[in-house]
DNA sequence: AGCACGCCGACT
DNA sequence: GTCGGCGTGCTC
């Protein structure tokens, strides 16, 4: 029986819809006549009153007893996703709770053409495409069996790759390059070009729609064996698939924003699982988790650790405990940089906080400027003279008058990186300040003008990680506690990361082989601090105290979120859900619910529930059960079933 | 998500 | 009497 008699004994189709609120189920359709549609095929169908597209995710010959509609039209064939990927698009959509449609989807470049069918008007399907699913696969992301992790610096990380790369390719076997950030994307390629000729792949989301499309089908074909993106790269349909490499593999940019927030390293794991290939993870700064697997195991580290520069820094931590909350700058820190800048040389100031002051406050009645749509107060910007919502974007300008009382006096709380500027002019005329945050207009010109004047001293938010900065011989947090101090139980592991990012920039700047690193702190004894001089210890300690609490990766963390215009109705059913899970109790936990740490955004009101087990399977067992017990229509419940979840 | 159906308040 | 509010439920 040929391929062709075997399709076409089936007039209808199930398919997934790719409609977020009908979930995973699935409508029959009608083929037309000589026609046949294989599984996983994308298809364009009527649904209610729209043209709505879905896949193709089983097929029958008998007629349902309901009226059935046809396929309206098919996408391009030549795009139809292997076997392997499809499963791929299973496995994860059950981890993840969501619909087999909004994964398969995941599977298909941009501008794939469709055309349409007509009621007896067959078309050929290309030949040895397959009607139903071939072979069992796994059902889990799975683990990290025969993967590597390599620590080290970025060049010392390249180098390893591109053994391990060149290795594969001449092997006949596909490979994958992960970046977190798309302005990583050229130094990976030129890494690349180093030594490679053949064709390259680019993958990301940037890229022209057309030229993506193209991109993907030279992969499908097997013209190109190597392809290199962020984060939506992990899917590219790379033929015989052998390496993933997963570089900065800690970065929270793998993990996607927007329902359903999949992780690019767990998506990497599951095809390395699916598709029997390696992956190999690099960092400076693993996360606690790679930390874990390899300390079970499960992640074999390739070589022990950096070589070290030879730049001496010493780390100076000033407790800011018991000292006014005014200041900025402390005696310590002061004196420091009057040392660096005597010497005529440059220094960084780092602080994650844009803006003048984190809000103003009336001195007459005490009333602060709230954002109209978002629990948060709006911060000061003297620059525009604005006030911003850092939450949704909202601006206005600042009053002059207190709307509540009419008083004419506003009183900064908090400060911001605009009020360090004045800050530091009062204390250091003449040493020019330079100033790198989200308000800047061209960074690239900030740096240069930090780069030809000496000394000089660089104000900036975290912004100033992605960047290459002139030697530098001292850098000073002035602040770290706010992040630390987020209810969160990753911030401890983001602080500690952002510490040693720091120490790095300041260390592989260049120039003098002396340098000074100054934490101001109100923490000063806090593990994500000391352990910047001592990371094994920092993991050791981080490790401990998750596994004590049953905190990923020790045990599974679902962060549940419902939201809606009536904040007691998203009350309610958050309780209600609460209850029900608590009810299940199979050694879970139930956070809260409480209200989300922006109980409000863009007129939502959000009230989040946590849940604990050692199990995920418990976990997803309980959301699948609880939420059709209680939904209610006027309120929206997502679940995030994977770390990291953002804050707010 | 859209979009209809359906059942109660104030209007030419 | 009807126009229209938005709560509820369906989409092959």
């Amino acid at each position: 029986m040929n391929v062709k008699t075997n399709l076409s004994g089936f007039r209808y189709v199930d398919v997934v819809v790719d409609v977020p609120a009908v979930g995973d189920r699935k409508f029959t359709y009608q083929v037309p006549e000589g026609s046949a549609l294989p599984y996983g095929a994308k298809v364009q169908v009527p649904f209610g009153r729209k043209q709505t597209d879905g896949y193709v995710a089983g097929h029958s010959s008998v007629k349902p007893d309901f009226d059935v509609k046809s396929v309206s039209a098919v996408y391009d064939l030549r795009f139809l996703p292997p076997d392997h990927l499809l499963r791929l698009g299973e496995v994860l959509k059950e981890h993840y709770l969501a619909s087999t449609a909004s994964f398969w989807g995941y599977l298909w470049p941009p501008l794939v053409r469709r055309r349409h069918l007509e009621p007896g008007t067959g078309f050929d399907e290309p030949a040895g495409c397959r009607l139903l699913r071939t072979k069992q696969m796994p059902t889990a992301p799975g683990s990290f069996a025969g993967s590597l992790f390599i620590q080290g610096p970025a060049s010392f990380r390249w180098d390893y790759y591109c053994a391990k790369i060149k290795e594969a390719l001449d092997s006949g076997l596909g490979v994958i390059v992960l970046v977190p950030e798309i302005r990583k994307i050229d130094a990976a390629i030129r890494a690349l070009q180093a030594w490679y000729n053949g064709p390259i792949s680019l993958v990301h989301s940037d890229l022209p729609g057309a030229a993506r499309r193209e991109q993907w089908l030279s992969l499908l074909t097997g013209d190109s064996m190597l392809a290199v993106g962020t984060r939506s790269a992990a899917f590219s349909p790379v033929k015989n698939l052998g390496l993933i490499v997963v570089d900065e593999e800690e970065s929270h940019l793998y993990k996607a924003g927007e329902f359903p927030g999949y992780n690019a390293v767990t998506v990497a794991r599951a095809r390395g699982n699916l598709e029997n290939c390696r992956v190999l993870l690099g960092s400076f700064v693993p996360s606690v988790k790679t930390g874990y697997f390899i300390n079970k195991g499960r992640l074999k580290p390739v070589k022990p650790s950096t070589p070290g520069l030879n730049v001496n820094v010493t780390h100076e931590t000033i407790s800011m405990l018991g000292r006014k909350r005014r200041v900025v700058i402390s005696k310590e820190l002061h004196l420091a940089l009057r040392d660096i800048f005597n010497d005529g040389e440059r220094a960084v100031l780092f602080l994650n906080r844009r803006g003048t002051s984190s809000s103003l406050v009336c001195t007459d009645c005490g009333n602060t400027i709230m954002c109209p749509r978002c629990s948060v107060s709006l911060a000061y910007h003297a620059r525009d003279s604005q006030m911003v919502c850092h939450t949704c974007g909202y601006r206005r300008t600042a009053p002059l008058e207190c709307p509540v009382c009419r008083g004419h006096t506003w009183k900064p709380v908090g400060y911001g990186i605009d009020r360090v500027v004045s800050e530091f002019e009062k204390r250091f005329p003449g040493v020019p300040v330079l100033q790198l945050d989200q308000d800047s207009e061209s960074p690239e010109n900030v740096i240069e003008q930090f780069r030809s004047s000496s000394p000089s001293c660089l104000l900036c938010t975290q912004m100033v990680l992605g960047f290459e900065i002139p030697p530098v011989t001292g850098l000073g947090v002035l602040s770290c506690d706010n992040l630390l101090g987020f209810p969160d139980y990753s911030a401890p592991e983001q602080v500690f990361r952002l510490l040693m990012n720091l120490v790095h920039l300041l260390k592989n700047s260049g120039g003098n082989q002396q340098k000074r690193f100054v934490v101001q702190t109100l923490n000063p004894q806090h593990h994500a601090i000391t352990g910047v001089q001592d990371p094994e210890s920092f993991y050791v300690v981080e490790s401990q105290n998750r596994a004590d609490l049953n905190y990923p990766p020790f045990g599974a963390l679902f962060k549940i979120e419902f939201s809606g215009k009536n904040p007691d109705m998203v009350r309610q059913i958050a309780e209600k859900f609460a209850a029900e899970a608590e009810n299940h109790s199979n050694g879970v936990q139930v956070l809260g619910p409480g209200p989300a740490p922006k109980p409000r955004v863009r007129g939502r009101y959000r009230w989040i529930i946590m849940l604990k087990s050692k199990k995920r399977e418990v976990l997803s067992g309980i959301v699948k059960q609880v939420w059709p017990e209680v939904s209610h229509s006027q309120v929206r419940m997502t679940v995030d079933t994977e770390e990291p979840f953002g804050i707010g």
